[in-house]
DNA sequence: TCATCATATGAACAGTTATTCATATGTTCA
DNA sequence: TGAACATATGAATAACTGTTCATATGATGA
């Protein structure tokens, strides 16, 4: 009784193009691929994170000017850094006091800029 | 005091390469084009709507055969496509009862493949 | 060593979000 | 027209997330 709710659930006739179903799910990549993808692009969800990494691709700075630079308490933008950090989208390195943040992924600057020409294209 | 109490949070003293902070500040786009970056990548930053898409890059699909495939049910999906919509990443059309989704932007692939990239690089 | 300062971090809270359930909409076919 | 079915959607809920507050950590220089 359960597995025919669940088919309910979806659809009465279940699937309706089944060679299709199974053909792309031959092709999918694993579900871990998948998961790495979307966990990575959260982190670029953010407005905070993103402004951060961009002004990082301008400049390498620290903790307490990106706060001034954004306007931010340096807690909050402690916090996001090291989301970035996690992510491998950071590095740092101390100077004193100070701890400088700068990029460290190439892909950033493309994958942003591929995510503005979707942006703009769509207005 | 207010103010006094913002700076604190911030760093005592407030700013530490002030030319540096001016200078990132000068170059960063406006803020409206960040958010929008930032709410294109949220869309990408779900298992869920990532495999919608990844399997829409492989063949066209009606809700009732994604629903099967990712073995969720048809609400779901369906909630699902309503945000892809919006973002303009997917498109639609009838076919009598059965409504066929579809890839409505070139560029999924290459921001897909972009963060691939950065993936396996970091292993 | 102690005061000062830059940064990190845990806990709490408010706001957001993905899924489920129930139901509505719209199409087909008898 | 009415039954059957594919899809859409509103409301409710549980889980997640970003910021704040308070405080800890770690470095400097007197």
């Amino acid at each position: 009784m359960a597995e025919r709710k669940a088919a309910l659930d979806r659809c009465d006739t279940i699937v309706i193009h089944e060679d299709v179903v199974n053909s792309v799910r031959d092709r999918m990549p694993p579900d871990e691929n998948l998961y790495d993808l979307a966990e990575l692009f959260k982190v670029f969800g953010d407005t905070t994170r993103i402004k951060i990494l961009w002004a990082l691709a301008e400049s390498d700075m620290c903790v307490c000017d990106i706060a001034a630079l954004l306007n931010m308490t340096q807690s909050a933008i402690s916090h996001q850094l090291r989301i970035l950090k996690q992510a491998r989208l950071v590095k740092y390195r101390r100077v004193g006091k100070i701890v400088i943040y700068s990029l460290d992924d190439d892909h950033v600057k493309q994958i942003f800029s591929q995510g503005l020409v979707h942006i703009n294209e769509n207005r």
